[in-house]
DNA sequence: AAAGGTTGCTAACATACGTTAGTTAATTAT
DNA sequence: ATAATTAACTAACGTATGTTAGCAACCTTT
């Protein structure tokens, strides 16, 4: 009788198949990707799934809020921080950059499947999705008052900088990469470098 | 008994169902849009809607390449142009920003969808887009020689400007939005302002 | 070794989906 | 006015999907 493995040690079964759902997801969509699917990923039959999830949209629910409470913890660390505007811009992308690295299957079903969510879980996440640029918007702002940042419309800013490091998922798959370091610099580069004033 | 309504004249009833796909793809993604959902959209039952196409992947395919070709007939004709190639880079920036204001529901699904497309079609559209993101590539690549452009790897960049100007869609949605054009000047100048030296 | 809980299996359900067949109504051409 | 064509309708088929019920095998604790 076929097991779920959890070969680290520390790794719940539902950890496990939250995981596989995240890999499932992010390659067929969550909608195109069948619990049956997600069954052969995991190496179990599709019934035996629901010992340990309460359904589809719950591993939906947790990947999605998983991903949007690091983001959350993040900022409120970086905005309590006594550095400069630009200072707390490229930290925030970094930190960006680096989770859409480390954890992209997650991150990216997070960013592109939440649609899926159903109420009262998809509207608390559209909230904090609308919070959470409402605060990296006041920190460019903050930025264009001192003079660090170049006179933009902030929340314009915020959306550029969100999406293009969703791109980093084509980075991802293609064949021939960059180095991780060298990525994240580069966005650095282009992303800062297009914002700073001089 | 309705009728599909082709106000505008010149209008197939093939094109309205094909817009009203568009619409409906955009809001729910090509698998969570039903073709009865569609056929409510345009006021007829779902087996009627066969007498005008031959599938509902034909629907996609159809949106996708119509995109697709836009986008190659663009390049080409700026590629040609006797400009800089920090010009060229905000040639098509503005173009793939008006296509994306003004045609936002076809763009985006063509952007985000194309994954459901069948063989050979997928494996084709998929061509398509490494191609362009190759020549996009080469134009930043000769802006770098000419010392134009900063020395950034230039597969990024491409990837940074594509993803930043999807963020459109968001700006589209969004109940306060600056004007269309402030929202172009707002991109061109953080894009092309991260890339250009000096 | 027995008992209890956990995790798996098979079978099946209800529902939703894309699509086809066959038919009728509406429009266009003769 | 009649015939031919186009476009709608109803009904239904086959398949895939999320999920539940009931039972068997495994693991843990005593």
């Amino acid at each position: 009788m076929a097991r779920i493995k959890t070969d680290d040690k520390n790794l719940s079964r539902k950890d496990v198949i939250v995981t596989k759902a995240a890999s499932l997801f992010r390659e067929k969509g969550f909608k195109a990707a069948s619990m049956r699917d997600l069954a052969e990923a995991v190496g179990v039959e599709a019934a035996s799934l629901y010992n340990h999830i309460k359904s589809k949209t719950e591993l939906l629910h947790d990947l999605c809020f998983n991903v949007a409470n690091r983001f959350m913890h993040k900022i409120d660390e970086i905005e309590a921080e006594p550095i400069s505007a630009i200072e707390k811009i490229e930290k925030l992308l970094r930190f960006h950059i680096t989770e859409m690295i480390e954890h992209y299957e997650e991150v990216y079903v997070s960013d592109r499947e939440w649609k899926h969510l159903e109420d009262p879980y998809l509207s608390n996440f559209q909230n904090q999705r609308r919070l959470y640029r409402k605060r990296f918007a006041a920190i460019i702002e903050a930025g264009i008052r001192q003079k660090e940042v170049k006179e933009i419309d902030a929340p314009t800013a915020v959306l550029i900088m969100l999406h293009a490091i969703t791109g980093i998922e084509s980075w991802h798959r293609s064949t021939q990469k960059i180095s991780a370091e060298a990525l994240e610099d580069n966005m650095i580069t282009i992303l800062v470098g297009g914002l700073t004033n001089r």
